[in-house]
RNA sequence: CGGGGUGUAGCGCAGUCUGGUAGCGCGCCUGGUUUGGGACCAGGAUGCCGUAGGUUCGAAUCCUAUCACCCCGACCA
């Protein structure tokens, strides 16, 4: 492609709206222009992009043995009524009425379309296993869209359902997805970690998310140093911790003036954090409990949800928590509390701890579990954090991580096919749910993913695999007909060779070409200028390790061929 | 949805407090000189100052409403 011939409008400035990387890069790259918040264009070199690892999941997945198909965007409401959802996705659902007033919706997410498809066709054991597939446009109402492509409204995803006839197999499938999610993950050149995940409104019982490791990404999660344990920090397991004797010193008041965060009241009493004791107010389901995790440490409320089997855990506001401690917030504890008292096991293994008064501008001291308050109920109710000791080999300890989630991967058991009575007839004649699994992959949000770890501070830093061309001609002097000719002539050679190429034919001046080339940011740049000619050669660089090498102009082919062939297929394990 | 902020040329911004005929840099167009890391000179085009209403002789500027966008939080397959 001829950069004359084509849109890329680069920009020197960033525009005032892109934040992170990704986004600065590939709106000043001239890949990507807004439409809406959360709603883009994609330039050609964007959509060259998004192409370039679409084909990669279509590879992935066809040779894992799943089907493309290709569902609607638009879906009539009554598939979302049908399984509970019209009521339940809430206001992320982005609905709308026909000329007719039928309701429909913008698929989020097609687990509906599915099971109405397969469960019209599929109606005997011997149409199972099956996995199929779409890559398409997604449509989620975000309440707050950002950061360009990594939170959109409309992105594309690939999103794959499989159906089975029991679990076992379903789960056979699920590892089968979870190794073609490394390969994908792996092919694109990004660097990334499986990590256990919450199953959220989801469901089921397995749930890992691929996430890639970044600075500027949404989700907190912790690894093992050791063995390969990681999860998001939402479900991290928390090792228990062995209980110390329980203290003897007696119950007493400390006064602490205006003392409410913990970080004052560690500073007032000169104690450390782990000593105190964070007495969180929560409503679950509408009714206040108490729930107490060590001052230094996060609640966890997806954990306490579940321990408690709850729908919903908010955190009090001030007015119940004045009513429910009689102290103003910042000064609550267990100690006389009236209502159920949930204590995580870190807390529960102290000897004693310090805690509010539940009074204004006082603490208590020695509160010792058992003596002084009685528990509801001990549990694993604290975030994990880095540091924490790994629950799953005991020997290692928990880092902490950045990451991106670009994929995530559900066993569904059957929880949309027995509502939406997606049946088949087994072979010992009787009727049975199918059991699924769904297996998701944002293909936008891998390329901002892949521009988070790999840029610099001149531009993007393509890896081979889903750079929109992995070679950079300029030629550096358009009003010079040697170097003209010289250049036409290799990128007609180049394209021969099946190598792809963008061929930067303008007449600018070399300065404005190679700033838009580090800033474009494909894997090898080949330059051609008078110099470079008269000596027979052109100079290559390759943008990663900036490494300069003049190549002979009649090996040059050949050269970036193999070189380019090698890194083609990426790092797939 | 709560808090904060911004809408002025394609992009980045000044001008708004204190009302008086719309500005800067980059980009764009023409001509010339240049040509290996975002050149220089000369000339030029580009705006319903987000939108609607109001105050005023006069509004980018003051008032009211509204829309859009961004950031933090909450939310989230």
């Amino acid at each position: 492609m001829k950069v004359s011939s084509t849109l890329i409008p680069t920009l020197k400035e960033a525009p005032a709206e892109a934040e992170i990387p990704s986004h600065i890069l590939m709106v000043r790259g001239g890949y990507l222009r807004k439409v809406a918040a959360g709603v883009y264009s994609f330039l050609p070199l964007g959509w060259r992009v998004v192409q370039k690892i679409s084909r990669i999941v279509r590879e992935e997945m066809n040779r894992a043995g799943a089907s493309e198909v290709f569902l609607p965007a638009v879906i009539p409401a009554e598939l979302w009524k049908e399984s509970g959802r019209w009521d339940h996705y809430g206001a992320q659902l982005l609905r709308f009425k026909d000329r007719k007033h039928g309701e429909f919706v913008i698929g989020p997410t097609h687990e509906e379309v599915i099971v109405d498809l397969v469960r019209g066709d599929v109606k005997s054991y011997r149409q199972l296993p099956l996995n199929l597939y779409q890559i398409q446009t997604k449509f989620r109402d975000e309440l707050r869209p950002r950061a360009g492509l990594m939170r959109g409204r409309e992105f594309i995803m690939k999103d794959a359902y499989s159906f089975h006839t029991n679990e076992e197999d379903a789960k056979r499938e699920y590892k089968n997805m979870f190794d073609t999610y490394c390969r994908i993950f792996a092919r694109c050149g990004l660097a990334f970690r499986a990590v256990e995940a919450d199953t959220g409104a989801i469901g089921g019982s397995l749930s890992h998310e691929f996430q890639v490791l970044a600075e500027t990404g949404e989700d907190a999660i912790v690894a093992c140093d050791n063995c390969d344990y990681a999860a998001n920090v939402e479900e991290a397991n928390v090792r228990k911790v062995d209980a110390a004797a329980p203290g003897t010193e007696a119950l007493s008041e400390v006064s602490t003036p205006r003392a409410r965060t913990i970080e004052e009241v560690t500073k007032f009493l000169n104690v450390d954090a782990k000593q105190l004791v964070k007495t969180l107010i929560c409503l679950v389901d509408g009714k206040p409990v108490a729930v107490l995790v060590r001052g230094d440490r996060e609640m966890n409320e997806i954990k306490v949800k579940r321990a408690l089997g709850a729908q919903e855990v908010v955190l009090a506001n001030d007015r119940t928590v004045d009513e429910v401690t009689h102290a103003p917030v910042g000064f609550a504890g267990p100690v006389g509390l009236q209502v159920p008292v949930h204590v995580d096991h870190e807390v529960a293994a102290l000897a004693s701890f310090i805690a509010g008064a539940n009074k204004a501008d006082a603490h208590v001291k020695n509160v010792v579990l058992g003596r002084d308050f009685k528990a509801a109920s001990i549990g694993d109710f604290r975030q994990a954090a880095a540091g924490d000791h790994c629950p799953r080999c005991d020997k290692g300890t928990f880092k902490g991580f950045r990451g991106i989630e670009v994929g995530h991967v559900f066993f569904l058991g059957t929880k949309y096919s027995a509502p939406m009575k997606c049946n088949f007839l087994d072979a010992d004649g009787r009727e049975k749910p199918a059991v699924m699994g769904c297996y998701g992959i944002g293909v936008t949000r891998i390329a901002a993913a892949a521009i988070e770890q790999n840029h610099d501070a001149d531009g993007i830093v393509w890896p081979v695999p889903i750079a929109p061309f992995e070679v950079h001609l300029l030629s550096l002097a358009a009003n010079d007909p040697a170097v003209v000719d010289a250049c036409n002539d290799l990128y007609k050679q180049l394209n021969d060779a099946g190598v792809e190429v963008l061929y930067d034919d303008r007449d600018e001046r070399p300065g404005s070409k190679f700033k838009d080339s580090d800033l474009i940011g494909l894997p090898y740049r080949m330059a051609i200028g008078k110099k470079g000619l008269a000596e027979g050669i052109v100079e290559v660089k390759a943008r990663k390790s900036a490494e300069v090498l003049k190549v002979p102009l009649a090996e040059a082919v050949a050269w970036i061929k193999s070189r380019v062939e090698t890194e083609r297929l990426g790092s797939a394990k």
